[in-house]
Formats: structure tokens, C-alpha cells, sequence
DNA sequence: CAGAAATAGTTGCGGGCGCACATTTTGTCT
DNA sequence: AGACAAAATGTGCGCCCGCAACTATTTCTG
């Protein structure tokens, strides 16, 4: 049976993690949805398109690391039908498919972010230190690292200064 | 247009963060999946029963926070249907539901959680050092503490050794 | 250069989720 | 006691997701 042994303050580490995640989220959701703004992934599209001008599909899912590809083609079809991205050829490539955010979509990110920000200045930066948050992105960034060497990070959340 | 400033380093460790919970609930689900084993959520539901032996809907639902009231409530009837957890009257109150965990549903258990630590032990604790691993139940406990004083914490994740 | 293999993206399908509402039972106030 | 608010679940409905299969291109191979 395998008595399988993972020390008490991983553990607790592992449970603490778990459950900040899930509050932090669920807080800004609530918190964009009282806004009457769309829901956190929109914003996982928005800003890597915002950020990098053009992206084609795969690249976007590259960023975008919470959904399948299927996924983010149909999460992508409704953002485009609300007007906040466009679809375009591809040069080189005919299979492939460019996005570009429009005026609309840099507009949405605009009206997103602070309300975003707002929770993670509520809920995390305020509880905690400058050393920590330091310290934390470190351990984390070792969790989150694509394992072997390929399988790309992901999850941008904004790094030039939104306007 | 409120200019939202969220320092540098507390940005990097958002964005670590999310990196890290997405990547390690991905590796979960996929050695489960491998596996033939059911997905995480169903472990949820499970270990809290075996901990306290009987639990009502309501009760349960403060440990899974991870899911709404109704999913919780059709996320038992899949379970139930599977014959892991088992639905009983309650006594002192004829509204409620109590849950119960069969045979089954502790063998499952215990089925689960070797699969389930391995990919906490091989992603998470072999990448801390055991101070830090102190350090992240501190920061992140507040973080994912429920604001005013109410609102339960919850996911727990084994405590008493499983048999 | 023909044809197989790989790549980019989409779609059919079944399943899970949350919201809002319905139902049954309790608790309270008068 | 009688009525009304509150509490504990479950249900109808529509949305979203992932898997597997499909189409259109491009790239590789002999």
C-alpha cells in the first residue's frame, strides 16, 4: 500500500497554497463580475495580445496556460465577438491564424486591470512583506518551472505599463 | 484612469504564483488521469469524510471551496453513484444530508493519495528547502486567510495518517 | 516532385459548473 | 398557535471546457 510520507510543513505548505489560490481567485472574479467586466481569462488574452502587439494562436496558448487549445479557440471566438480582438490571415503561414487586440480590447484592459490590481494589492500585497514577496517568487518560480526544459512559463500579467 | 501601481516584485510573485498552481493541478489531474483514477475534486469530497466520518452537505461544501453550493451537491451524486460516499437522513434536522464514506470510497482513497503525494513530492517538495517550506505556510496562509474572521479556511489535504 | 508525416486551428460531443429559483423544514415573533 | 423569515439542499438552464476527430497547409523524404 505504499505508505507514502510527505513531511508536516510541506503539507501544510501544499494546503496553504492550495487555499490561497482558490481565495485569491474567487476574489477577483467576484470583484470583475461586480464590475460588470468579463471574467480573469479574458484578461489572459487581452494582455499578451496588448503586450505583444500580434500573436498567432499557438502563441497565445502558450501564455495562456489554465485552458486547452480547443478551449482557447472558443474562448477566443467570444472575445472576438465582443468586438475586443480580430482575427487575421498569417503571412507565412496559411494554416495560421493572427490575433491583434482592437481599440475596444485595449479599452477592456484598461477598465480590467485596476479592478484586478485591486484585489491583488487587498489580498496579497498587503499581507505581504517586500522581502517575502521576493522570496516567494523565487520558490514559486521553481514550482511553476516547466519541469524538464521545454514546456514554456506562461501567465503574463502585465510588465511595460498599461498606458 | 487610476493609475494602479503594484511593485515589481510583488507582480513576480503573483505571476509565480499562478505559473505554480497551474502547473502542479495539471500534473495532478494527469497522473490521476493516468492513473484511471478519478480527478482531484473527487478527493475532496472523500478525504474530508474519512476524517470526520460524517459530514453534512453543508459542512462539506466549508471544506471544498473550490466549488459552488450546487456543484458540490451533483459533484456528491457522482460519487454517491460510484458507491464511494454514501447519503443518509439526518436526525436532528429533516432538511439536512448526512455523507458517509463506504468501503469503496476509503479503498479509493487509498488508492488516490500515493498518486496524489508523488506528484506533490517530485513538484513541490522536491524544489523547497524545508525552511522555506515554513516560510510559504506562513506568507500564503495569510494570503489565503478569509478576510474578516468568518469564512471557514478549507481544503484539507490528510492529517491523521491514512491507516 | 509525389506522397507521407507533421503542424495549426476548429468543431462535434458529452460532461461539469454556477446562477437563480423551487422545496422542505426550522426558528421566531406576536 | 399562526404566519413569516431564514436555512439546507436540490434542480432547470445555459455556458464553458476538454478530448478526440477533422480540415487545410506545410514540411520532410526518398
Amino acid at each position: 500500500m505504499a505508505r507514502v510520507e510527505i513531511p508536516e510543513p510541506y503539507l501544510t505548505a501544499w494546503r496553504a497554497f492550495l487555499n490561497a489560490h482558490a481565495a485569491t481567485t474567487e476574489h477577483v472574479e467576484a470583484a470583475l463580475a461586480a464590475a460588470d467586466l468579463p471574467p480573469l481569462a479574458w484578461y489572459d488574452v487581452l494582455w499578451p495580445l496588448y503586450d505583444a502587439r500580434r500573436l498567432r494562436m499557438g502563441e497565445l496558448a502558450t501564455r495562456v496556460v489554465t485552458i486547452s487549445r480547443s478551449g482557447l479557440t472558443r474562448l477566443v471566438d467570444r472575445v472576438e465577438a465582443a468586438g475586443l480582438v480580430r482575427r487575421e490571415a498569417c503571412d507565412h503561414d496559411r494554416r495560421g491564424t493572427d490575433l491583434v487586440l482592437t481599440a475596444a480590447g485595449k479599452a477592456m484592459l484598461r477598465r480590467m486591470w485596476p479592478v484586478y490590481a485591486r484585489v491583488i494589492e487587498e489580498r496579497f500585497v498587503a499581507v505581504i512583506g517586500r522581502r517575502e514577496a521576493e522570496e516567494l517568487a523565487d520558490t514559486l518560480g521553481r514550482v511553476g518551472a516547466r519541469a524538464p526544459a521545454a514546456e514554456p512559463t506562461a501567465s503574463s500579467v502585465r510588465r511595460p505599463a498599461l498606458q
